[in-house]
DNA sequence: ATAGTTGTAACAAGCGAGGTTACAATAAAT
DNA sequence: ATTTATTGTAACCTCGCTTGTTACAACTAT
């Protein structure tokens, strides 16, 4: 099962406020034709982001921006935003071992340290990129590829 | 989106032809009774690790037992045979961000690279971990717990 | 007031996980 | 040879999650 696209089409979001804040509002509808997806996805989305307080929304005049600065934003910050982890665990344990067998006792104590070790493991991997390593590649690749 | 709990079902298997090889016939059915799952769903998991080559499986006489030494196989060995990642990738990418939009086209290359760093870190962990060390868990559970 | 926008409800389609029954194919035991 | 236990697989089901869609009230700037 691999983890859904609100991953990184809450990432693309950050792109579009990054690369067109001052030049264009953006709305969902903006963000929709960019990322073209559902603009209701969009506001969903928008809104997981700003209880997470990662981004402000105005509400009726309309545009997102930026709640705090990208280098104080890292991709755990995002992940953590949009993807609802099941009592926050990124491995589906089984639900009822037998506990008359040996087994089936011991495994939860034995797995779940482990699987909390890789767990963090990739989420140590997300905190060490910030939004503003995303964004210095963008600008980068556009710069690099602005004539062609 | 969690990974599924074939993951976590797949290692308490190899668990129990650790404890019971010898004892017991490590069959679907009992395995079925120590997961706690229908012996079906074992059957088809019993045969996805049969296909990685980490277990053989007795048609007709029935029962499962190892392939190679425990110490050769690896949580990503288990990961990788059970869970069908689409295209081996662990993040769903949308599928078609605006190509007029520079946004849109620099996502896939500013991101995708950042997305492998991430999975691989992951991967890292799993491939640290082998079933020998589950196992010795496992005994040392058994023993610290055997008189209580 | 008007126009543009957000937030949200309500629904639907599609997909994968997990479950279940049934049965042919297989292998060992008698 | 027949019986018995077991695997491999097909066929179907239910459930929940993702993604998509329409609709509309609430809101804000002009």
């Amino acid at each position: 099962m691999q983890i859904s696209s609100r991953f990184t089409i809450a990432i693309h979001i950050f792109s579009c406020i990054n690369t067109f804040e001052g030049e264009y509002k953006i709305t969902s509808d903006f963000l929709a034709s960019s990322i073209q997806v559902n603009p209701v996805i969009i506001r969903k989305l928008l809104g997981q982001l700003r209880e997470a307080q990662l981004i402000e929304v105005k509400r009726g005049s309309g545009g997102a921006s930026l709640a705090k600065e990208a280098s104080e934003i890292t991709l755990l910050d995002v992940f953590n935003a949009v993807e609802s982890l099941d009592d926050g665990k990124l491995f589906h344990f089984h639900e009822n071992p037998n506990p008359k067998c040996p087994v089936g006792r011991s495994i939860h104590p034995v797995l779940d340290g482990r699987l909390e070790q890789i767990q963090r493991a990739m989420e140590r991997e997300m905190q060490s990129i910030t939004l503003e390593d995303i964004f210095n590649d963008t600008n980068k690749y556009l710069e690099d590829n602005s004539h062609s």
